[in-house]
DNA sequence: TTCATTTCTTGAACTAGTTCAAGTTTTCCA
DNA sequence: TGGAAAACTTGAACTAGTTCAAGAAATGAA
């Protein structure tokens, strides 16, 4: 059951089976199921997890309605608001289940805890940070530089098999364009192969 | 001359006399002329620096000859391309002087050793980068959710003093429009006033 | 299996933002 | 301090993306 966490966490450091062990044990299991809500923007991001099967989509709801997605993470990755979490003030985010899935959670109190017990999260978490940071670069620049044609060719490139697990009006508030032009985009698209 | 740049890391951790000499040790002093570039795509970057005066722009520069920016670095930030410094790949993005600045550099192994030598480092790292990284996550919603019109109103409220010292062409790389558009916005918006 | 609900598609009219070109203003530096 | 270069402005024609509305297809719960 931690085997894809604990081979996630050797990507960045190594970690003896006792480590391991002790990394683990603050971590508890739960089951979301589809459509469920595990956090919703006002709230104290209670939270920080791992996702062990299934798949989210965090997402901003502006006064407008309109529903801005972050990013998505299936399994391997994790979600959280960073800044409600470390800071434990008021979310902004909603993260909702788009599949029934799977989590590994840790609270606030106890992963403070891990800093402590076990520096080596410190390091951990500092390039886990720095990666995701320099992902997030990248699609900000693709933000302001490239048409929602180039950006959607962009994404199916780097998540070949993410497409067929999203709808198009979620792949669209990830893209930034409205549900409508999404579908114009597809079929463009799928015309010129 | 080390004034600011202790004041900044007193913000995330608190260092001793002796731990601050220590630290800012490897880091050394540097000029540099306005329009000057610190880094430029294809290079790795050797270093990670920490504003002490002065203006930078940190862009992305496409084949079609589009300068995208990043971000604007002034007294108290840092400029590095973090995936290129951290991984010491060649770097994609760009790094430029807007202003006769002053930067405080530390390489590479310096930066790995000093990691080792002082292990509060790894946790000064740790927030700096989730601060930035919850910052750009914000700029990102805003870019896939709001007009020009509004990303630029919301530019000048967070960062009230930074566009006198910008072009309007700069400003229009950062909000992803064309400088003719950044002109159009400002005309429209003064006139409201 | 059904029918209600949600999701996707399509077209037409619209708005936000771009491109180009020409003129004006500002900056820089010899 | 004058003149070249760079930065900014403006308008006109264009393109990318939105909105609305209506119909078609897919999904889901009883």
């Amino acid at each position: 059951m931690y085997s894809l966490f604990r081979e996630s966490i050797e990507k960045h450091i190594h970690l003896t089976d006792a480590e391991f062990e002790q990394f683990c044990a603050p971590f508890y299991l739960q089951q979301v199921k589809k459509k469920q809500m595990l956090l919703r923007a006002g709230e104290v991001c209670k939270f920080e997890g791992f996702v062990n099967k299934g798949c989210f989509r965090i997402y901003y709801l502006d006064e407008k309605g309109l529903e801005s997605v972050l990013y998505f993470a299936i399994e391997g990755w994790w979600i959280t608001d960073i800044d409600s979490f470390t800071n434990q003030t008021a979310s902004i985010l909603n993260i909702e289940a788009l599949e029934d899935s799977e989590v590994l959670l840790i609270t606030y109190p106890y992963k403070n805890a891990l800093y402590e017990e076990l520096p080596k999260v410190e390091k951990l978490y500092r390039i886990m940070t720095q990666k995701t940071h320099t992902a997030l670069q990248r699609r900000m620049i693709s933000s302001i530089s490239k048409t929602a044609d180039e950006r959607y060719l962009e994404f199916i490139g780097k998540y070949p098999f993410m497409e067929q697990r999203l709808s198009q009006q979620n792949l669209a508030g990830y893209l930034g364009i409205s549900p409508e032009f999404m579908s114009k985009i597809k079929k463009k698209i799928a015309k010129k192969r």
